[in-house]
DNA sequence: ATACAATATGTAGCGTGCTACATGTAGCAT
DNA sequence: ATGCTACATGTAGCACGCTACATATTGTAT
């Protein structure tokens, strides 16, 4: 009864399920779960950020960024601009965003996670947190 | 140092490169992640299947099922038919497909989650089983 | 200085997923 | 039969992710 084969299928159907959800939740603000992952880390680095750094961070590749630094753009949630001392990068920076709207994405997060991790222990959340780790790390690198 | 809220960060990245690696391998065949999976349902239920029925085990939205049955049998791997039964049904046929094809797609997966699973017991992948199903369960039906 | 490589960003085009709206078929109540 | 409801499928339009190709800037070797 070997379910592996079978693991890589379920993570996809819950990553759909997390973001159809996010985005509907989000839909509010016009904004959407990957948005919003861009928002949290500008606000974790003082605000601002290249795209370069952003990509590294989220692990996408460089055209998805743009998409989305462009649609945040122009919905008013960040400003950019060339970096004087290398040409080369654009700078993202975070305006400022009412703390009503901080506090509705904290606040959708938690309680979806809570829900999705509804009847399971810490421990086994942090085993899990663990093995995805190490699976992650596994693919990480392309090629075969 | 509480991890919970990265978990979600994690699954999508995960399947993110899940589909990106499946997707380079596969399209030696004109063939992508979701459509083998299209494809392996229809093995496991004797070669046919109608799109609500792919709906509900890929559990994924209609249209979705009706863009990858289109690609699929422009393509040449399915044929579809209306089910003179019950007119509103579309029944969907898996044709013949060449041997190699199958063991070099299974090859692929295999490959793949041999790959992401390195260095990780059976038990734990027993364990991270159980928990995805769990957090699928809690997350399946929509709204708050 | 000049040529070449590396780096960051941009654009084009595609597949997958969604929601919202529309169509056609079937079932059921009256 | 008539109307209402349910159901399966289709279409439109969007966000997100990718690869492949293109552009501009920087660094480096000659």
């Amino acid at each position: 009864m070997n379910k592996n084969n079978e693991i890589g299928y379920l993570i996809h159907k819950i990553d759909t399920k997390i973001e159809a959800n996010m985005d509907q939740e989000l839909s509010r603000h016009d904004l959407t779960f990957s948005q919003s992952q861009v928002i949290h880390l500008l606000r974790l680095n003082g605000g601002q950020l290249s795209q370069k750094a952003l990509q590294d961070l989220m692990k996408v590749s460089h055209p998805t960024v743009v998409g989305l630094v462009q649609r945040l753009e122009s919905n008013g949630y960040v400003k950019t601009e060339i970096d004087e001392n290398d040409k080369r990068y654009k700078i993202v920076t975070l305006c400022d965003i009412a703390d009503e709207f901080k506090k509705d994405m904290m606040r959708s997060k938690e309680r979806f996670d809570k829900k999705m991790f509804q009847d399971l222990p810490q421990e086994k959340l942090d085993e899990l947190y663990q093995i995805l780790q190490k699976m992650y790390e596994n693919i990480e690198k392309g090629g075969q």
